[in-house]
DNA sequence: ACCTACTGTCGAAGCGCTTCACCAATCCTG
DNA sequence: CAGGATTGGTGAAGCGCTTCGACAGTAGGT
């Protein structure tokens, strides 16, 4: 193992020399710099983490906290974590990823072990346990999703009220008069994941302005769920010409359904989906939808924990606006 | 932060002692074993990564490679991932998330970091370039996949070939004479990820062994590559009536578009997915499979790991065995 | 009874790095 | 051109842990 020392006999300088060239702390001639930094490429030195994190007290580790439950759509949380890790790279730090199998104890563990200097927690839930943790250690920490009260933490989300609006606007603008929101399982709903719970709000606030009739029914996973939910819709409201479903899995279901009833998207019925781009163009026909912003969402928690871990300060609540795409699915109401 | 040190003294014993407590490594009496204990929950005490790492040459993190190409099914790879982090977690160990986007050199900088005492790659290339760099550095390594020369190295991977010739024997036991194999894109297949070729390998096999005439057919994601792919297939082979599917992503559309052209599952065409168990419950109707046991396989690869970088040996190749469920979507052949 | 062996504990060295305090040389600035 | 800044470099302390060797004290073998 080639060590800092190594590198300063080589290029003959002193150890703090090396260090300073690496770490940019101080000026160093262009000349003792070059010398150093061709030492570094010959001998192939990296830093040992393990003495850089006791000394310096800085881990260059960022915990990502990904969820258990796979109630949130498992590509998203995959493209976030993707998201956050080349981020991350940029700013020269790498992840841990832990499970919130461990419960609030990671979080203890984490901070005090010093493996971290900050955290991105996802999945994060309306009364998160974690939530009084992480205030009174004051861990450097941002939020994916958001909790009931943000108040002094650091949260990044879609901006999913709007995101409801967007849709019973866009179904509006087109003429629809009756429309549904097809949403995740009930257990999303009864375990408070902020998400669910803001679109319908969203949505239900516009479609009032708009003096849209509307209908919300969460839905399951897999097909049956999905047909069943469906027809149970029809059944209720056979008026229904629009429909904005957030719930990814079910998706490629309820088209199909709706294509096997012999409702045509989107002669005879809009759809507007709240997924990533690539759901809705992988779909037939091509979905008109919000998407999900994951690899942002990914981006912009680690940039504010990295400000956060340097003492900056951070904005508290950063929601992402959402855009609507208009593609195949939808078209104008009825009359 | 509270230090061995500080726990030492109010344990009243010497820091070595509690080092001794904790590691096991020495032995200890009953009695103070206890007092060491006690006053490490009362002070909350974690030991400091860093320096433990340190001092001790281990960093107690496993390195975890995920592919940045999505053509491996994004939900696979997240269980193995989660596997792999709660399986670690019972060896006390941490994962420490890598993309393939940094290359080969990802692995020199975490094994010459101290960062990492082993590392787990998935996405792993018949002839992956990174391969070669495992071998000289002697790194504690397993790969899930499989390359094309394994010697000398620790692998983990389902047997597709076994489960290529499973899906061909359930066919024609049921009496089918001309069946189709639907694969992942055609870009898997000329990147060589072995599992796809393996797979056809083992169809082929036992395809010639039964006297099964058969297609094979690489199928891309979204509905229109589905129902194309499907619909060129029948016209090429109108007698097809079993189909054996390794694309988890196309399943929904196929079998939707099965069900719209009026062939019913598995009356007209028995359908066999090679897909995790869920993906099976959650389709209609339920599909029979040969699950692919992403969680077995991250747990499998943390301890041939955890032996590897304890110095014991490892077996090189561990290929499990598939198992195949029936279900709802294949039934008795023509006749 | 003596020597050896083992058990339980301690002290201290040292892992590889950062950073503080210090120094020498150069640079302005009035 | 004196005096204070500024720049570029060094030496050494010390981060919190593990681990080696030493050393009492007790046990076991003869």
């Amino acid at each position: 193992m080639v060590t800092l020392a190594q590198v300063a006999q080589h290029a003959g300088v002193s150890p703090s020399t090396v260090s300073y060239v690496i770490s940019g702390k101080r000026s160093i001639s262009q000349d003792t710099r070059l010398r150093v930094e061709r030492s570094i490429a010959e001998l192939g030195y990296h830093p040992h983490a393990g003495a850089r994190a006791l000394a310096s007290n800085r881990s260059h580790v960022i915990a990502l906290v990904v969820p258990l439950r796979t109630d949130m759509f498992v590509p998203v949380v995959m493209e976030i974590a993707i998201a956050v890790t080349t981020t991350a790279r940029r700013y020269a730090h790498d992840v841990l990823l832990l499970t919130s199998e461990e419960g609030p104890s990671a979080i203890k563990r984490i901070t005090n072990s010093g493996l971290a200097d900050a955290m991105i927690l996802m999945d994060v839930e309306l009364e998160d346990e974690r939530i009084p943790l992480l205030r009174q250690t004051g861990t450097a920490a941002a939020l994916i999703g958001l909790p009931a009260d943000p108040a002094g933490l650091t949260c990044v989300d879609l901006d999913f009220e709007a995101t409801g609006r967007l849709a019973a606007d866009h179904l509006a603008d087109l003429g629809h008069r009756e429309v549904a929101l097809i949403g995740p399982a009930e257990s999303v709903y009864r375990r408070h994941t902020g998400f669910a719970e803001r679109t319908l709000t969203g949505f239900r606030q516009q479609a009032g302005v708009r003096g849209l009739r509307f209908l919300h029914r969460p839905c399951g996973d897999g097909h049956e769920a999905a047909s069943g939910t469906l027809s149970r819709i029809f059944e209720e409201r056979p008026g229904i010409t629009g429909l904005v479903v957030q719930n990814e899995s079910a998706l490629p279901h309820l088209l199909g359904q709706l294509r096997q009833s012999g409702r045509a998207v989107p002669e005879d019925v809009s759809v507007v989906a709240i997924c990533p781009d690539d759901v809705a163009l992988h779909s037939a026909p091509r979905l008109t939808s919000v998407s999900v912003p994951a690899k942002e969402m990914g981006r912009r928690a680690v940039e504010l924990v990295m400000a956060l871990a340097a003492g900056r300060p951070a904005e508290e609540l950063t929601l992402l606006t959402p855009a609507l795409t208009i593609r195949e699915s939808s078209g104008p109401g009825p009359r």
